[in-house]
DNA sequence: TAATCATGTTAACAGTGTCAACATAGGATG
DNA sequence: CATCCTATGTTGACACTGTTAACATGATTA
């Protein structure tokens, strides 16, 4: 039984990850996490300031792990740059739905992300994967309106993962119309897409 | 000095209302405005179930308020369909910049709206208000379009909500692609909505 | 008047993030 | 090799949280 971890920090990095996509970052006890790594409850101080700052590790994997999405999908070289930048908007959504906890923490405002330059440029990846397809989707555009589509994609596509993920409307037994709305949206994601985008 | 207070709930809920929208629903406790009520810290348990319930409340208000924001854009009577569904986007995307803590747990997971069917139907009313207009918008279009162009705008602006929100991007001293587009969205939401819209 | 019941209180429990004080071990320095 | 320093661990404690059980109060109703 040796006192030192060895390799606390990083053990417990990972065990946080899937910890806060199991549970959810606001039912993460760092306790918990200390002592499934077998080590005592503040032993996480000696690497993360406060538990905001472990979450922010998290948090800037999430968008790690987002950016590769993309960029896998950005990459498909037998495809146009039309479907490429269809299939990116696909992968975002699907990582936003099957990561649902982790996404929700990428996005949570308990992390301030100006307190932590490197996860805001982690968070600032997504956006630069959008760049450059929709560069190349729209040539000779100026670089104000090239940003502004930016924000326009990424809202749409952020936005239809939050609707999807946090209303439970079509999971609820009341039938509604948004509830129904939402199945089928769900249901035939890239048919959204394609009319939504109108690209 | 009486014992009992004769109007606790509604005076929980309304505290609950300004405590949330103040420090945000995570940093909110039931305690602190069972306090600020003049009471014990378990007299909230008379009138709600769990904190979670309280909160359900809460952002009931909020949705109600949100809906009816939309119908006052949606009732001025002198502007063009058009304009009334820019109106509503507009006001939409206020609120949720000025509202931010309210309208983050208007969102939040830590409710289960599946078991707040009140709430849920406030939620759902959001929706209805939007339906209205762009029926009015498309005429002859098909139910299931307009469902899915009502899930499309929706999501457009309760994503740029959460861009402008949590990313904070524009906000941070960083100087990147993605941060000055945002504050140039936000200078100017109008301009962004007639371009994102097409309308 | 007496009983009932909604609504209050007090005391306690288990859990949380965090800090101060102390313990240990391994690497650097004499 | 002996010594000290520093990184990294532990223990104990504090103030705070949501929640429950047991008890108190007072208004309504039989």
């Amino acid at each position: 039984m040796k006192y030192h971890h060895g390799n606390l920090k990083e053990e417990l990095i990972s065990s946080a990850c899937i910890v806060c996509e199991a549970d959810g970052h606001d039912r993460m006890s760092l306790r918990s996490i200390a002592k499934e790594a077998k080590v005592s409850q503040t032993a996480p101080y000696r690497h993360f300031k406060t538990k905001e700052s472990l979450l922010a590790e998290v948090s800037a994997r999430g968008f790690m792990e987002l950016k590769e999405i993309l960029q896998n999908a950005n990459a498909k070289k037998t495809l146009s740059t039309r479907d490429k930048f269809l299939e990116m908007g696909q992968a975002y959504i699907e990582f936003g739905l099957s990561k649902r906890n982790t996404y929700d923490l990428m996005h949570s405002s308990v992390i301030d992300k100006t307190q932590f330059p490197e996860l805001l440029n982690s968070a600032v990846g997504t956006f630069e994967e959008l760049v450059d397809v929709l560069a190349e989707l729209n040539p000779g555009i100026s670089a104000k309106d090239l940003d502004i589509k930016c924000i326009h994609h990424w809202a749409l596509v952020h936005g239809l993962v939050g609707l999807l993920r946090n209303e439970n409307l079509d999971a609820s037994e009341i039938d509604t119309p948004a509830g129904n709305a939402m199945g089928l949206v769900r249901s035939d994601i890239k048919s959204f897409l394609i009319s939504a985008l109108e690209v």
